[in-house]
DNA sequence: GATAGGGCTTCCCATCGTTGGAAGGTCAAG
DNA sequence: CTTGACCTTCCAACGATGGGAAGCCCTATC
């Protein structure tokens, strides 16, 4: 199929396909006689999984990595695994901070739920989490 | 405190501190005698909920509406739930694709724990969740 | 065969969040 | 007094993405 027809079905704007083949993070397309760039259903499964994991706040170079523990076969399992288990964690990270958000934001909307809104907790609420003091700073994974 | 303390503190740097008030993310700083920012510990909650919301994701418009509601003594209460409501159920999206992610890579890394990784099942797990075909799209958008 | 709508390429520009630096000045603590 | 932290304003860059223009080629349809 063509980049257009990839686009559509794995939800990545034809633009950043190209994008992406431009920075290695998916290999050159394969080409038409005529010159056109020809999708395999792997590739939109490639596309889905980039277009999935950035929105899930992976930078291209953390995707570029993961991708990288299914391209290369020659990688040792070791490595592979290694990599998988610090994302892994990375998320399981995230998860829990979501779920903290999530609970302060709920306190507020059933903490407001009347007519007469108290003063609203959502500073005081995210105060004591670990983070602030200490500069871990992962950051958005981008970058 | 000054805004080195501040930044300190909460984790936002100096920059992105005065970044955020030239942009009414947060209200400007009280200004000692001599012309310093001068923070309070309310000011520093503040700023530790935005970090940490920009970390979750949350873009600056986002937050600045999430402030707004604890900010804005005048607002309707069923307007502040709403949208409570409203990233409560965004978060709660975001986690589940977090976890299927996470799935996805325990997978990989227990079917690569041996030596010999065979064919890493990143891609054909990740197809099945539902986007991809429906234009559900808040993100990259197609073009 | 002509026409329209993609695709191809290479540009350049804009956005957002963030960081970095320079320059030139003031302040506070040693 | 010196040093470092602050003040200001600027300007640039990054990564990821979107938008567009220009010019040319291909494909499908009438």
């Amino acid at each position: 199929m063509n980049i257009g027809e990839a686009a559509r079905v794995s939800g990545v704007s034809a633009k950043m396909i190209r994008y992406y083949e431009q920075n290695g993070l998916i290999p050159p397309a394969e080409r038409t006689a005529s010159g056109y760039r020809d999708y395999s259903t792997n590739d939109v499964h490639m596309l889905r999984f980039i277009r999935r994991a950035r929105d899930l706040g992976f930078s291209v170079a953390e995707i570029n990595e993961l991708l990288g523990l299914w391209r290369d076969r020659s990688r040792q399992s070791a490595d592979v695994k290694r990599i998988a288990l610090a994302r892994i964690g990375d998320l399981r990270r995230k998860i829990e901070e979501m779920e903290q958000m999530a609970a302060t934001l709920e306190h507020l909307a059933t903490c407001c739920s009347g007519d007469n809104r108290p003063d609203c907790p959502i500073l005081a609420d995210l105060e004591n989490p670990d983070d602030g003091d200490e500069p871990k700073r992962p950051r958005g994974a981008i970058n």
